[in-house]
DNA sequence: TATTATATCGACACTGTGTTGTTTTATCAA
DNA sequence: TTGATAAAACAACACAGTGTCGATATAATA
């Protein structure tokens, strides 16, 4: 008997993700149709539906992907004092999946998915941050540490990687440490 | 004869604004279809499109009066050493309208608009930042103090004022001071 | 090769959209 | 107050996307 999660659902699979990805390079997500996605992947309407609720299950799904992939980056623990290197080797894994990225990090709609993200990694990043200091400020400094550096990864991205990772690995890492000595 | 914009004008773009507003209480704006408001307002479809080509229309022209009330706010030019207690009236002016910024500002898909409210803020309040420094990190300093900025006052208004306008005040002002000085 | 999971196909009712022509209502000015 | 006119309501239309169904064809595996 054939077994479940053969080959040709994955592939399928495969083709819608891939069929998603290249029509965000066109349009806007929200405008994006599950009609769109069958006709760019040649697939047939129903066999979507087998595998997804909607478009948006489908976008998570490769999000959920990407950011597995980014983790296995941090998960070699290294001593605190290298953390440039750390954020360096990350915006360098980040550069090398930039089709992907432009899309899930810069598009509009893309806030929850940057939010994630940054999350997973400060937690795996565990810079310089005052945790232990509980007071009343401290969440901001928080959120403000993360949303900024967020945003200067988006920017990176907009300005077509115009600095080097190592040069951007740095900025961060002294922004950080500026705001949270 | 009649004149165009009469009060019956008015009135039924003021509806159609408080409808939206009140649905976007309960749904995110994304899942809100031009026949939701028509039926939340009272009014014939037609007539919606008489007013706006659709929903996203809708939302811009709410987005554009709040902005417009909040600039008035900073537009009374102050010497820049009362930079403190400027964004202390702004941010008492977001917090009497925490109805309407609990949607524009912290919903998801708000993201274009807190970018341009939070940028033309920093315009009006240019506070101490290195705008004539032109290194190549600049635009970077720049986009992570004001989404950093914006994400503290998103943030404030999550946690439901649980700071005096004041205090968050002081923190904003001597964060963006600690990266740029 | 037989079995079975998976994909295809055609069809269906349903919802929201955008537009049109017509009628009714409200507003303003004489 | 009333007549002219702008604005809103109403009914109807074609159209596009959705989600689901049963029946059939295709492929992968044991």
């Amino acid at each position: 008997m054939a077994t479940k999660n053969n080959r040709r659902t994955q592939m399928t699979r495969l083709l819608l993700k891939t069929a998603l990805t290249e029509l965000m390079q066109q349009k806007p997500f929200t405008e994006i149709t599950i009609k769109d996605i069958c006709a760019q992947a040649d697939l047939n309407r129903t066999t979507f539906y087998l595998h997804y609720a909607d478009q948006y299950a489908l976008l998570q799904d490769i999000e959920r992907e990407v950011q597995e992939k980014a983790l296995d980056y941090l998960k070699n623990v290294r001593p605190a004092e290298e953390a440039p290197e750390m954020i360096e080797d990350f915006l360098q894994y980040i550069k090398s999946r930039s089709d992907l990225f432009r899309i899930l990090f810069c598009d509009a709609g893309s806030e929850d998915f940057r939010r994630r993200f940054i999350q997973t990694v400060m937690e795996n990043l565990r810079v310089n941050i005052p945790t232990a200091a509980d007071s009343p400020e401290e969440p901001y400094v928080l959120c403000f540490l993360m949303q900024g550096s967020a945003q200067i990864i988006k920017e990176w991205i907009t300005r077509d990687f115009d600095l080097s990772p190592r040069e951007l690995a740095d900025l961060i890492f002294q922004l950080c440490n500026r705001v949270a000595p």
